[in-house]
DNA sequence: TCCCATAGTTCGGGAAATTGGAACTATTGA
DNA sequence: TCAATAGTTCCAATTTCCCGAACTATGGGA
């Protein structure tokens, strides 16, 4: 298994970073990750939205996500810890991460309240 | 030829808007219209960061970001009008359209200082 | 040491999205 | 009415994405 690569942040594409983030399973991910105070394993999603994700899809979501440059991923004996870089990402774009992060957080509240609002009907 | 379709603010997507903006031409036409402080027309991206596009490829780019909720377009005699819906966006999702914008122009900087330092050997 | 369980990666083929040339539509002006 | 301009739609070739199956790596036991 070749080492995994991380780009320096200072090659990091802002055409990569949208593109990871512009799958709704990856943002959740991403967004779990960057809100969390430890690192995360993959496993930890085997199920996104109520939505049951194939380990080799959850695989190469984990790759878009690394190779993008907004995680960094570690082997941690037989799993993979994960963390988010956006201190480092907050020097490259500033304030982008934090924006989609927020943006994030607005829809699922955005999606909640539709909930709510079917069930009070 | 049936009428162009903008979603309404509250129903726009941050899948959509992330989706629309990780192609490079696209970000870069959306920067130049968020930019510009009147409309522009399609035909005005007949070559974007020195590669022609060819104008059914610039239809469809235009079509992803007016269905991304992220311009308005609207005919004008025989010309179409592109506005960014900047104001709404914000409202939406605060700091987002900003920080995607301003972090194309970082990448561009950098870009440009690539070629000065290339030039300066 | 050998085997098993766990965690993730890689491979490969079918499904879906992108690209761009050619043909089409809409609008204006002569 | 005809020609010119500005975009759109169609479609086929290419590319990318998804996920099941097979594989690799690490850490315990027995």
């Amino acid at each position: 298994m070749r080492p995994l690569f991380h780009p320096p942040i200072e090659a990091v594409r802002l055409e990569a970073v949208l593109h990871a983030l512009s799958d709704p399973v990856r943002v959740a991910i991403f967004a779990d990750i960057a809100g969390a105070d430890c690192a995360r394993t993959c496993s930890a999603f085997a199920s996104v939205n109520d939505r049951q994700i194939p380990k080799s899809s959850l695989s190469q979501h984990f790759k878009v996500l690394r190779e993008a440059g907004l995680i960094r991923s570690e082997r941690q004996g037989v799993e993979m810890h994960n963390t988010a870089r956006c201190a480092e990402m907050e020097g490259r774009f500033p304030g982008l991460v934090a924006a989609i992060v927020k943006a994030h957080e607005v829809e699922a509240a955005g999606r909640t309240e539709g909930i709510e609002g079917l069930a009070a009907k």
